[in-house]
DNA sequence: ATAATTACATACGCGGCGTATGTTGAAGAG
DNA sequence: CTCTTCAACATACGCCGCGTATGTAATTAT
């Protein structure tokens, strides 16, 4: 075995963003306790300020790796769509519905921003912000949308889908709710598309 | 002097929840020792657990008082418009600058729902949706707004407006960022007028 | 082979929160 | 008017969690 030493810090470090992730997703970051939850990966506190620095900094991570889950889904969704409109509205309803996944909400949604700030901000995880502009990018070059600033479509539609989502997951009727959303979602991106 | 206690208890409480605004605006809920703001108001953390059982409680009540100031401003600036169409993008548009003062931002968008849950969701608090719902009632009513479901507008707007004051916030150049997104935003309104 | 660095674990102190326990002063009963 | 009671706070205590400083074993470099 000529480096089994790297596999073993990679695995530290993916035993640690999954422990976080585990712990961040369910009681939320300011409840979990890192001696608890690096325990639980039979590790200690001090890997954790090793390798992250200090709890932002696992949060940090454990974001990133989420983000770049997210970002693949909404590809593959508007990837698999009949043409780039339908796509493009079949990405930012599956972004409501992935919002609604109490570990993404929890996370990206709530607990991220408030510790981290705005995080859609940095460089390295605005993938949902960049897969939304680039498909509004190419519907604007298609004649579909209008002219419209293509990042402050991106973020509009991203502050509207992160909200709906909230909105859905504290109702008393998710079903219900989820339907209302969507269908006012629906009717709000159709009043960007151009009329023919 | 017939009822000074009343008053002298009423003057506690509007200290604490100054104090704690205050905190909270600034070096944000996490941050914000009891101890020390509560000195900075000459009292202790033991008058802020009587009145307001624990920390979350205070920031509830913060909360509902930056609502109900946010929700007089939003009524004052629709019942000056030309128009109600003009009324309610005055509105929203207020919404977005409102959410860019550090403090709403801070407390409303940010720490309030991370500590709280989703804010807008509670009865005391939801004057803004409120607000805007009403706005858009009367817009379907005059048939100036097309077929959408009221509260979900109200919602998916509102996110829209609060993500879009978190990307102005933090961008390099706020002024030209903000001129983007209100831009945007109108042109996103507009898609739900009526075409005449 | 020894030195130096990495990858963790252990130990310590501090600050903040929640609660339990005073203490004071005002309102009500007789 | 006095005594009781209770509200409105202040004080005191213990626990937990974070960050850092330090220790240690294993790997790499020389």
């Amino acid at each position: 075995m000529r480096k089994p030493r790297e596999e073993m810090i990679a695995e530290t470090r993916a035993k640690l963003i999954a422990a976080g992730r585990q712990a961040f997703g369910t009681v939320g970051y300011a409840a979990a306790s890192m001696d608890d939850f690096t325990a639980g990966a039979g590790l200690t506190r001090g890997a954790l300020y090793h390798h992250f620095g200090d709890k932002k900094g696992l949060l940090q991570a454990v974001i990133q790796q989420i983000d770049a889950e997210m970002t693949l889904r909404l590809n593959r969704i508007s990837a698999a769509a009949p043409d780039r409109w339908q796509g493009f509205v079949a990405e930012c309803v599956a972004y409501i519905e992935m919002a609604l996944e109490p570990e993404i909400q929890r996370i990206m949604f709530r607990d991220g921003p408030a510790v981290l700030g705005d995080v859609s901000q940095w460089p390295t995880n605005n993938g949902c912000i960049a897969a939304l502009s680039r498909s509004i990018e190419q519907l604007k070059a298609d004649g579909v949308m209008g002219d419209i600033d293509t990042e402050a479509a991106a973020r509009l539609i991203n502050g509207a889908s992160s909200h709906a989502a909230l909105w859905i997951a504290k109702s008393d009727d998710p079903e219900e709710t989820s339907r209302r959303a969507v269908k006012g979602f629906r009717t709000l991106l159709e009043g960007l598309r151009v009329k023919g």
